[in-house]
RNA sequence: GUGGGUGUAGCUCAGUUGGUUAGAGCACUUGGUUGUGGCCCAAGAGGCCGUGGGUUCAAAUCCCAUCACUCACCCCA
């Protein structure tokens, strides 16, 4: 038995990249228009980068990550998520220094210790977007905008869901009364939701048992408890959703899965994935700036899209990309033509053209095969014969059309031919 | 961590109540055309039937264990 790969860790094959490539390309291209600039980040932390920041309750830091003791005894984890590393890299770097608001994005692979399924690795890949330095809701309804165009750019159809989770001042009456209205069903309720009002009450609002929505009939709902700052922050990310005409749906059960959210929440919905219907999601952290150590009023928002999950989509409805095939294909025959051949190519490709051929030497059937199998837009059949009578074939693959070409001179000057016909 | 499903060729899958040498399509190689791709035809190559044990004269097929993959729960992008 060959040595396998780790359960959860994928390998993206040749035939997958091209779709990789389409996604990250128009998402660099989109952030760029929007004045966000790449940083990139270690893969390993601190451990307790992730503790003080996701949350020491999580399932996430619980019992998810990558956790492990370097060398020297000290503790280091596997990045499970964007936003700390690049919040620790702002706060490292004293990034507010250079320019008031950051407007930063990062793209790489995650790691959460999970029982693998649909559109959920052990290492999957995030692109996680932060703007940090504002609280203005503006910016809160530019990023759900970008995020949105994104995903219409790349052909697909996701719903947008917000919510607001309030901040430090409304947040524990909220959590109060959810406390109190759940005490009083406690019977009533699954094992799960049981367990959340201790560990994550907020977590009893996307509960999926039957019975415990029918309990939850009038449950309190966030929306209705938010502080008059939080109300009216969040009337008015409402209002410049709608001003920029993207369709949203308020959802009062939707919550995050990490600490450090506060404000305005959002999710990129799909039911397409199976259980796992986030394509991307992100919030507000007005917070954790402070809380890791950084300045004390820096709030920032940001949101994240997985990877995998966006793959998985396009390659539902049938947009998966395919590498183009080359642009010439030389098919040589005889060992002199095959010398030649050989320096033909590299002065083609060295001229720009994406140039193939056979090193093995066969049957111009067999080079005529692959030349059609690759879908090269054209061949140079050059043998013994057109030595002989310096002249060789140049075939357009699609029309059948072949043409002559002069073979006076050396390949430099056979290449001089060839490459305004095949630009052309 | 919990539960279900599936493991046969590179890929997608057949394989009868257990019964000779395990099959098909696609892909691959070669030939039909001493030098012209896609279509067609022919031939070839490719398998520890996930792995280990058991039952049996006989196991891809039945039993047990184990591993892997997969889907769902939990949680989450």
């Amino acid at each position: 038995m060959s040595v396998q790969g780790l359960k959860g860790f994928k390998d993206i094959l040749p035939a997958e990249v091209a779709t990789w490539q389409r996604i990250e390309a128009a998402a660099r291209a989109l952030f760029h228009r929007y004045g966000f600039t790449e940083i990139r980040v270690p893969i390993l932390e601190k451990t307790e980068l992730f503790v003080r920041s996701i949350g020491e309750a999580t399932d996430i830091v619980e019992k998810e990550m990558y956790t492990f003791e370097d060398r020297n005894g000290a503790s280091i984890t596997m990045r499970p998520e964007g936003t700390a590393p690049v919040l620790r890299a702002f706060i490292q770097h004293n990034l507010q220094l250079l320019q008031p608001i950051q407007r930063l994005y990062t793209i790489g692979p995650m790691f959460r210790h999970e029982r693998p399924q649909k559109g959920r690795l052990r290492q999957f890949h995030q692109m996680s977007v932060e703007v940090l330095g504002t609280d203005q809701p503006m910016v809160d309804a530019e990023l759900m905008a970008m995020a949105w165009q994104l995903l219409g750019e790349l052909g697909l159809t996701v719903s947008l869901e917000i919510n607001s989770l309030g901040c430090p001042e409304c947040r524990p009456a909220y959590n109060q009364a959810l406390l109190d209205f759940i005490g009083e069903r406690n019977e009533k309720l699954c094992e799960d939701c049981q367990r959340r009002r201790t560990t994550n009450p907020l977590r009893v609002l996307d509960c999926k048992n039957e019975a415990c929505r029918e309990q939850y009939q009038g449950i309190p709902e966030l929306p209705d408890h938010l502080c008059d700052t939080c109300a009216e922050h969040f009337a008015e990310v409402r209002r410049l959703l709608a001003l920029l005409e993207i369709p949203y749906l308020v959802n009062p059960f939707m919550v995050r899965g990490l600490d450090y959210y506060t404000r305005t929440t959002f999710e990129l919905i799909t039911a397409d994935l199976g259980a796992q219907s986030a394509v991307g999601a992100g919030g507000r952290y007005d917070g954790l700036v402070g809380q890791l150590g950084g300045p004390k009023k820096m709030p920032g928002i940001g949101f994240a899209i997985g990877m995998e999950r966006l793959v998985l989509l396009l390659e539902q409805v049938g947009a998966a990309e395919e590498e183009p095939g080359p642009d010439l294909f030389i098919a040589a025959l005889g060992d002199e033509a095959r010398q030649q051949a050989f320096r033909l190519m590299q002065l083609c490709r060295q001229s720009g053209l994406k140039t193939a051929m056979d090193p093995a030497g066969r049957s111009l059937k067999n080079q005529m095969k692959q030349a059609g199998k690759s879908r090269a837009r054209f061949t140079f059949i050059v043998g013994e014969e057109e030595l002989a009578q310096k002249a060789a074939i140049l075939r357009d693959m699609a029309s059948k059309e072949q043409q002559e070409i002069s073979l006076a001179g050396e390949p430099a000057g056979w290449r001089d031919r060839i490459v305004p016909i095949i630009n052309r």
